[in-house]
RNA sequence: UGCGGGAUGGAGCAGUUGGUAGCUCGUCGGGCUCAUAACCCGAAGGUCGUAGGUUCGAGUCCUGCUCCCGCUACCA
């Protein structure tokens, strides 16, 4: 039996999907479909469920992108959430609400939490030193500042991160910072913020999560040990922004609360304005009862790039609000890849959803066996377009489409589509097999795992294929009816139960299935008997699917890769890097370059991009450590003629110490190569 | 460098509390002809990354190592 099954109310929530762009598989497989099985599992169990989702409307990145488009933050919040919110309903997700963060009762919510924890006391309140624009007199989000990358000097990188070299940065890191309003230096000026001692709640967050052990999922336990292993640290919850949710103190007149203190409570408020249209109590789904056993049950599904916020930052809150139910379990998903690549919205590599439901229409279900069957639920995954079609042709198309098929071209064509006598089942071995994978598929989805119990599903069709083949009834329609007919109505009841089964799943196809045997509405409970009666007249045979043709996926392939050298043609024109502040001829003539040979190198064990270089410099012989080996094989560049800097002081990489700089050319995507003297200049020879 | 996850027949993956290694696809052979050239049966193919250990018995537990992915560090 399920540890869960208990509960009087579930609260399901999907991640909130940040409203600065469309929806593409990758969401679809971390957070949507998994929970919408659930909810409808859940429902067929006849749970008392509600299903949240909405918009993440705030953050620095909503109002970068509103000004690199040269709109509002409005107005890109507004578009994207209705083109979210279609998506869904048009794909079939079925939230209860799906609601936005900007709304008011949002923002009510938000500042109720934040003033609570404010008057406990919670909040420790600090003092630190931002970068501050003073000309358009506000302090600059990480994302507004940009300067060179201490690490790789970059120019472009920005105050958060370099997207060159990826390192994360913080914007005092950054040389010459520049506002990206003014185009000016910012200022340093201190500012006071309010934080969340995430290491106050340390010991708590220990107990509580030491008591998912074996419970929650390995990654997502792991993952959260992780974390309060290395300690955790107070949290702002503030920021110095001007789009968001105010803080609620005169004080702070011109800050906004932190994007991740306001949105995990979008899943709060979203609930009290679907309590508010359906004349329901929000209460019940989000608070402690009196009586433990009241308690609703609160399910995240996320994915895992989400695992702290919800695992640690919102429990947190709730717990330091004190009235609030903890989640139950937080099932998040690892990270779906894209034909042998990462998903990624900026080089425009995905398969967006409002793509696919305008050139695939009506296959949703298609989309959602294929995203169902490879969810990464304990590993990363990958989706092909080929794997799409084979798994549509050779099982949705050739296992289920074709049993139903053959039943139902076989009932109308010796019985006209009509059931004599009524039908329910009467092979004991058949029912048997049913019962099983009936329990199969809810152990499954019990224990989250979605993949197995489609499978389940999927077995009833190949159960369905066998016995038909066994029972012959093409055959033994010539020597007796009866026979042929107690066999088909056997199947039409195995397809009144994997219509069922399939409706967690695939629930615009459980739909056709039944409208085809002409059932009496358009869902079954789990509990419901499959009998036909006397008399029953099916409806006409349709297919349930169609074969996915070789061009088909072949378009959307060169699509892809379209897409990708379209950015890739894209990018590198804007990248030329502005010229540096003047030195003095003294600054220049302190760096002594030489020219150098390269004598041996090696890769550095355990590092992805350093080489171990030794260098005959003319002077002396020795050691390099350089970042250059995703670029060039060592076999490839002994004897290469180099410029190195001499006179750079030594420094310890990895335990090798490196003596001078290799000078190399680099271009915006990152391409490398050495910069050498022409012919015949012998090693030592001074570059200046 | 630290942490997390992974390593199972050609490919993609299951293997719950340790007890004869499974599934889907692909391949090969056969059957069937109701069916969207679909369906059914059978076969080949794995010393479960590696070296040890615990145990009567380990894919499953423990330890070391190697490789892959993510975050982190490294690019003088």
């Amino acid at each position: 039996m399920s540890q869960i099954d208990h509960f009087k109310r579930y609260t399901i929530t999907s991640a909130l999907p940040y409203a600065n762009g469309p929806l593409h598989i990758g969401h679809l497989a971390g957070a949507y479909i998994p929970a919408d099985i659930f909810v409808r599992y859940l429902r067929l169990k006849k749970k008392d469920v509600v299903y949240i989702c909405g918009s993440d409307e705030h953050g620095a990145a909503i109002t970068i992108k509103a000004k690199k488009e040269g709109t509002t933050p409005q107005a890109i919040i507004d578009k994207y959430h209705a083109q979210i919110k279609d998506s869904f309903e048009q794909f079939g997700i079925g939230f209860d609400i799906y609601h936005r963060t900007s709304s008011p009762i949002h923002h009510d919510l938000s500042q109720e939490f934040f003033l609570n924890l404010y008057e406990k006391g919670e909040f420790i309140e600090k003092y630190s030193e931002q970068y501050f624009d003073e000309d358009y007199q506000q302090f600059l989000a990480d994302r507004y500042i940009t300067g060179t990358c201490p690490n790789c000097s970059n120019p472009n990188a920005y105050g958060d991160q370099c997207e060159r070299c990826g390192t994360s940065l913080n914007p005092t890191d950054l040389i010459n910072p520049v506002s990206t309003l003014s185009g000016k230096a910012p200022i340093l000026r201190p500012t006071k913020h309010w934080y969340l001692p995430l290491d106050k709640y340390q010991p708590w967050l220990e107990s509580w999560i030491d008591t998912k052990e074996g419970d929650w999922k390995v990654n997502v336990f792991g993952q959260c040990k992780s974390w309060l292993k290395s300690g955790l640290q107070p949290r702002s919850m503030t920021r110095d922004l001007d789009w968001g949710i105010d803080v609620p103190l005169e004080e702070a007149k011109g800050k906004k609360l932190y994007v991740w203190m306001d949105a995990p409570i979008g899943y709060i408020s979203a609930t009290k304005q679907w309590a508010i249209d359906n004349g329901k109590d929000w209460q019940l789904y989000w608070k402690k009862q009196e009586n433990d056993a009241d308690d609703a049950c609160l399910l995240h599904f996320i994915g895992k790039d989400n695992i702290v916020f919800h695992c640690i930052i919102f429990p947190a809150i709730l717990h330091a609000h004190g009235d609030y139910l903890l989640p139950e379990n937080v099932p998040a998903n690892e990270f779906l890849n894209l034909e042998g690549d990462k998903l990624s919205t900026s080089r425009n590599h995905a398969v967006w959803l409002h793509e696919y439901l305008e050139k695939f229409p009506g296959k949703q279900d298609e989309l959602r066996y294929v995203l169902t069957s490879i969810l990464p639920e304990t590993s990363d995954s990958e989706f092909t377009w080929k794997d799409y079609q084979a798994r549509v042709n050779n099982e949705l198309v050739a296992i289920l489409g074709n049993f139903v098929n053959r039943v139902m071209i076989l009932m109308h064509k010796f019985f006209d589509g009509k059931i004599q006598g009524g039908a329910v089942l009467q092979d004991a071995g058949l029912d048997t097999e049913i019962g099983k994978l009936y329990d199969e598929m809810g152990s499954s989805l019990d224990a989250y795992k979605f993949r197995q119990g489609l499978q389940a599903v999927m077995d009833m069709a190949r159960l369905g294929n066998r016995y038909l083949t066994e029972k012959e009834p093409w055959k033994s329609i010539k020597t007796s009816e009866d026979d042929a007919r107690l066999a088909l109505h056997n199947c039409l009841v195995l397809i009144a139960h994997i219509a069922c089964g399939l409706q967690p799943f695939l629930p615009a196809t459980a739909k056709k299935l039944l409208a085809m045997l002409n059932w009496h509405k358009d869902s079954i409970a789990f509990d419901e008997e499959a009998v036909f009666a006397d008399g029953h007249q099916l409806a006409p045979a349709t297919l349930l699917f169609e074969k996915v043709e070789d061009e088909v996926i072949e378009k959307q392939i060169a699509k892809l890769q379209a897409k990708k050298q379209a950015v890739a043609a894209d990018a590198p024109a804007a990248e030329v890097a502005p010229a540096k502040d003047d030195i003095n001829y003294e600054s220049f003539a302190t760096m002594d370059i030489r020219v150098g040979t390269i004598l041996t190198a090696e890769k550095v064990a355990k590092t992805k991009k350093l080489m171990k270089l030794t260098i005959d410099t003319g002077i002396d012989q020795r050691t390099v450590v350089s970042g250059i080996a995703e670029h060039f094989e060592p076999e490839a560049i002994v004897g290469q003629q180099v410029s190195i800097l001499v006179n750079l002081e030594p420094r310890e990489i990895k335990g090798i110490v490196s003596q001078g700089m290799i000078l190399m050319a680099e271009n915006a995507e990152g391409k490398l190569t050495f910069v050498s003297p022409g012919e015949g200049m012998p090693n030592g020879a001074v570059i200046r």
